[in-house]
DNA sequence: TAGATTGTTAATCGATTAACAATC
DNA sequence: TAGATTGTTAATCGATTAACAATC
């Protein structure tokens, strides 16, 4: 169906909130992290190609990618680091903290609680659950592990609004369930199993077995063509 | 560029070896998945959309990915489980073992080498690499954690073809030189950064920063459209 | 001004989806 | 045969890339 729409009528350009591409959104982080690294060898300047380079994408893609925020570069100069660092950040909304639950305290939910990548990004991990007694009431990270039934109270206690599911399979949609059941609107999920979730929650799923199993698709195609 | 074909002469058609493309490949190892869900709970006969739909995809999808591997259904009647699944693994190359590497056994690198989805897939840990002298010596997963610049024998003697990088951003780069140096054909980085790898050699990425700055992102625009 | 580099356009390419003929 | 479901085609959609006018 296609939206009727008369002549000369614009079309949905809310000023600076256009449509970002899922492609671009995924990108953007990349080049957040590369202006950091910049920012920290006192470089204040650069260039859609040197950018490009360090991010490890080429420069007529980080220059579309970057078109779809505004316009923040000076033709004929390159871009401000510092400067382009902030329109990054706030067209990723990462100007507010953003707090985060983790479930499944083992040795994956462990490394997430201490990764260093979130307090200086304006994350904080809010609460850690377990279902396992021998993990409950033991502090990790400085926090001390919620037995799982206390999930929802958690979430709503703590505002959070980010879940990120690191149990077995067999409880993970379960523990989805009621992350989202108490309000969370993004799950990220390192168990190796499919969640359903309702459309308005974000779901992003990283596995480690499909990661193993696409370099293994490649690897054995080298093989062959060795043979 | 379009190829000059004569008129009947057959495309590029090796038999059973056709080109699949990178978004199928990357979700065949979810098909496995499911299939391996089914044989589990009896189920020996399926259709696309009930796969489908387990898999988290649409069924015009699946049957469009599982097309390029060559026609492995029964029209009228579906899929036979044990068949598919067989097809799906000697697709995905998982026929014969694939020795893995772990670089850097922190926390996430402990919970990788004990991550119970490798042993029953054909993957195989066969060595563990840390640059800590604590950390060298211990047995982690059955493994005795062998010193960092040990890496490049440690993958010649293991015939290890794939190599997952858990360390901190600062040496991750070293440690995948090292590895590919030695043989490699796959990285698995789980580091914060960019890495650079001729292009012969297979490159997948893990960033849980970047995963929670896109979830980020849709989640301030759902907090926009709240307000 | 001359050189450099952006922002944008247009062309290409690949991925997804819907529809349906083939066929069990 | 009638009903069901695949495998494939064609249409749509989105992403990437190259080229270049705009402009510092």
């Amino acid at each position: 169906m296609t939206a009727v729409r008369a002549v000369g009528e614009p079309v949905d350009v809310r000023r600076s909130a256009r449509r970002v591409p899922p492609a671009t959104v995924s990108r953007l982080p990349l080049y957040l992290r590369a202006l950091a690294a910049f920012a920290a060898d006192g470089v204040s300047t650069t260039s859609s190609s040197t950018l490009a380079a360090a991010a490890g994408v080429g420069s007529a893609q980080l220059r579309k990618d970057l078109s779809f925020l505004g316009s923040h570069g000076t033709r004929g100069v390159g871009y401000d680091v510092a400067n382009l660092s902030r329109h990054l950040t706030v067209a990723l909304g990462l100007t507010s903290q953003r707090h985060v639950v983790i479930v499944g305290v083992g040795h994956l939910g462990h490394a997430l609680a201490n990764y260093s990548g979130l307090a200086g990004r304006n994350f904080s991990v809010v609460g850690l659950v377990d279902a396992d007694p021998r993990v409950v009431g033991t502090t990790v990270a400085g926090l001390e592990v919620q037995p799982a039934d206390r999930l929802g109270r958690v979430v709503a206690a703590s505002g959070a609004t980010i879940a990120v599911i690191a149990t077995p399979a067999e409880v993970a949609q379960d523990v989805c369930d009621a992350a989202v059941a108490a309000g969370v609107t993004g799950v990220l999920n390192f168990a190796p199993c499919s969640l359903r979730v309702p459309p308005e929650v974000d779901l992003r799923v990283v596995d480690l077995g499909s990661e193993l199993q696409i370099l293994a698709f490649h690897d054995s195609r080298k093989a062959d063509a060795g043979a």
